[in-house]
DNA sequence: AACATGGTCAACCGCTAGTTA
DNA sequence: ATAACTAGCGGTTGACCATGT
């Protein structure tokens, strides 16, 4: 077992990602899957090397991605998971639809690791439970706070309050998609309905905020204005003609 | 208002496991 | 059996932001 030779660090960007490469990188996906990462940023025209690529996917780009804060029911999910499985993020976030590893793995060490250790020092035979919030406590977020733990055995599924996505039945064998399954899972709706992962009412977020609302936050894109002239300019992308031309001379991975 | 401090989270790094030739 | 390679995982870092002084 070799180790993986370093990525090519010469021309490789790195960093936080731009709209554009995220719209690159959602398009190219969407059309070819992701059957090879070190071989898709080259393909897909991106400076960055496949790890990023991959990173970025999983942890952001997905459209399955839950976002916003956890809930009570999820933390106490997760410390339940931990106290289990220990560190393996990954095996936890496959019991949480929507969340990541990183995600995860980031709010255990700022909230949940902290609570705990507050609360084994309190003696930890309060009522408080182990969100830190007492148990008459109400939460704002009640209506979403009803956790999932998911048979992750079962097809991936992306829905909307309107239609339910099947995704696994929407790519062929090679992991990629045709144009016509593409054109019926992106329509208007993909950008601007609510995401759930699964066939329940629960709100996720629209995955139109989730995509910008971070780099809105993070890198000071506060004119709505850019905001929705960019979500049209990817979604026009998306399902352009342009776009298949673009990539009609690349071969499957 | 200016600075210091702490919290958050996206992204990177390095390792391991699995696969292929 | 072995080496080469990739994908995935967990740990860590650092930029950004909010809050306190």
């Amino acid at each position: 077992m070799g180790r993986a030779p370093c990525c090519e660090k010469m021309g490789m960007k790195r960093g936080p990602w731009t709209p554009e490469e995220d719209q690159i990188l959602v398009n190219y996906i969407h059309l070819y899957g992701h059957s090879n990462w070190r071989a898709l940023p080259k393909h897909a025209g991106l400076l960055r090397c496949g790890k990023s690529c991959r990173l970025r996917w999983i942890n952001y780009l997905r459209p399955d991605i839950k976002r916003g804060n956890f809930t009570p029911q999820e933390e106490e999910t997760i410390i339940n998971l931990h106290e289990s499985l220990g560190n393996r993020w990954s095996a936890i976030a496959a019991k949480l639809p929507g969340r990541t590893d990183n995600e995860i793995k980031n709010v255990w060490h700022t909230h949940l690791k902290k609570r705990l250790n507050k609360n084994q020092n309190n003696g930890g035979d309060t009522k408080e439970n182990i969100n830190g919030i007492n148990e008459t406590t109400t939460h704002e977020d009640k209506e979403s706070s009803m956790v999932h733990v998911v048979d992750t055995t079962s097809p991936q599924q992306f829905s909307n309050s309107i239609t339910t996505f099947d995704i696994s039945n929407d790519i062929n064998k090679d992991g990629i998609m045709s144009y016509e399954d593409i054109s019926a899972l992106i329509d208007e709706s993909f950008w601007s309905d609510v995401v759930t992962v699964d066939n329940s009412n629960h709100k996720i977020e629209d995955w139109e905020g989730t995509l910008m609302d971070r780099n809105i936050k993070r890198k000071s894109y506060n004119n709505s204005e850019l905001y929705n002239d960019d979500m049209e300019f990817w979604f026009e992308h998306f399902t352009s003609n342009r776009r298949i031309e673009e990539f009609s001379d690349i071969p499957e991975c």
